[in-house]
DNA sequence: TAAAAATACTCCATAGGTATTTTAT
DNA sequence: ATAAAATACCTATGGAGTATTTTTA
């Protein structure tokens, strides 16, 4: 015996026909037949009488009907209050969620969502697969599989330059004005160092790349005029250092999209406006 | 969420390991880590604290554990007061079943089984294997499969002799008195005809053998001394015909016997004494 | 380093599907 | 003849097993 029989059992009494239950059901007239065979058969009980023109309850099936209903129902709402207390768990990169969420947000714990922070996407999406997560917060990952996606959030990239370099002069740069310049990008393998790389690329552009190690690293060497780097514009507007000018790049060729994934469109939905609320712009 | 991860989250309780539970429970203890960390995901919430010597419940787990031990026990009891309305459905050969049952058993309903009769033992071992009988009786079938069996019976056959055949002086004939004998037997297969050709066959004699259709009519053939015929003693005794004797074979070299197959012991054992009361000896 | 839990895989039971047959009106 | 349920057969999901790895006191 399992809950699916009950409910099935349960459902079917609200018809009077095995076939019109399993459509209600959504199993086929087989299926139901079977599992309320198999429901009779782990009684010793035969719950319906079958005729041609459809079923009727026997006395046991009338007894067992009144007696499992309330028992379903209450463990439903057992359930759906459990539920009630589950936060939305969502994830998000380390290098993006620090400068994306409020302390606030984060400590006093009062949105209705729990965060954690992953090194790598590919840990927030198995961490989402594994429904160890509601919904992760990815960076240029528009679909994957069967998740649900949605856009929430575009920043476009800055140009760090020395106050020294002589392009400090123009509003906005262009990319091709960048080419004879240093590169600095971060060393290990990221989102931003992966974007910078594939935008040169696909303007067959082979600028001078210089690997470092840390994003604060990358700021001292811009800071001495040893050469430039690229920053979200967000971290752009934390900057302190004074040595060292933001420009625009004109057309916007960096660009990184931030996707909610999820399993259902249900839990975008739920996640909506919240969380952009909850986004530190 | 099913019933069995439900079960065992609540046996888990007892215990402060996933392991020592997992043997109370009979199963492996990754098994039981599967499926407490399912329902986990199914509530979206965290039931148990892990750590390297043991488990603890979260509040959510407590919570759980007080609304959801209520409920199985209520539905543990609903199963039992349903089954416990379930007659043990016995099922026996017509050809048996309407010499052994008393009527009283049979229509006041006053024991706790309720008996189906079926015409072939094929019939019956199927209805028994799909758990639409719980018990048969069947005649001379002393295994089947996997099937429980338990002697109940054992019946001799006697000769009916026309009461002016010679060998009605003996008080006991021999099988080898018959085999100048015209022997009628039930022309369709059944269960006796099979046992007196096999008897004859095993003892490499060649009977004179006329099938005849019904049991009454081998009384007649025999009435009027065309020949004989075998009977088992229950038979006879209720015989009304006056011109017919019945006499025992020496060494009742033909004796059927009828066995309980179930598909438990603990059936076979419900049924015991009562089964014999039952019978209408 | 020793325990407890988690993971990786394999296997098999069974729920559910489609096609068909049986049954009763 | 028709409508409903039952049966036969097939597939695929998931529960449970064994072997192994990870974690932490």
């Amino acid at each position: 015996m399992n809950l699916q029989q009950l409910r099935y059992f349960v459902e079917l009494v609200n018809w009077n026909s095995l076939s019109k239950a399993a459509e209600a059901l959504y199993i086929s007239q087989p299926a139901l037949s079977k599992q309320i065979k198999n429901l009779e058969q782990f009684l010793g009980l035969t719950l319906l009488n079958r005729t041609s023109k459809g079923i009727e309850l026997t006395d046991d099936g009338e007894r067992l009907f009144h007696k499992i209903k309330p028992i379903l129902i209450e463990l439903d709402s057992i359930v759906q209050e459990m539920s009630s207390r589950r936060k939305l768990r969502v994830g998000a990169l380390i290098s993006i969620g620090s400068y994306f969420f409020s302390s606030r947000a984060n400590k006093e714990n009062s949105y209705q969502y729990s965060i954690v922070f992953r090194s790598t996407t590919t840990e927030l999406l198995h961490l989402l697969l594994n429904k160890e997560l509601d919904a992760v917060i990815v960076q240029d990952v528009e679909q994957f599989l069967h998740l649900k996606s949605k856009l929430i959030f575009q920043e476009e990239y800055l140009v760090a330059l020395s106050e020294t370099n002589q392009l400090v002069e123009q509003k906005e740069v262009e990319l091709l004005d960048l080419i004879e310049e240093k590169i600095f990008i971060p060393s290990s393998s990221c989102e931003s160092s992966d974007l910078v790389q594939k935008i040169f690329k696909s303007c067959d552009i082979n600028p001078k790349i210089y690997k470092e190690v840390q994003t604060d690293s990358l700021l001292n060497y811009v800071g001495e005029g040893q050469g430039i780097a690229f920053f979200p514009s967000i971290q752009a507007q934390k900057n302190t250092k004074k040595n060292i000018v933001f420009k625009k790049i004109k057309k916007k060729p960096l660009v990184r999209s931030f996707y909610l994934l999820t399993h259902s469109n249900k839990d975008t939905e739920l996640m909506g406006q919240e969380l952009t609320n909850l986004l530190n712009l």
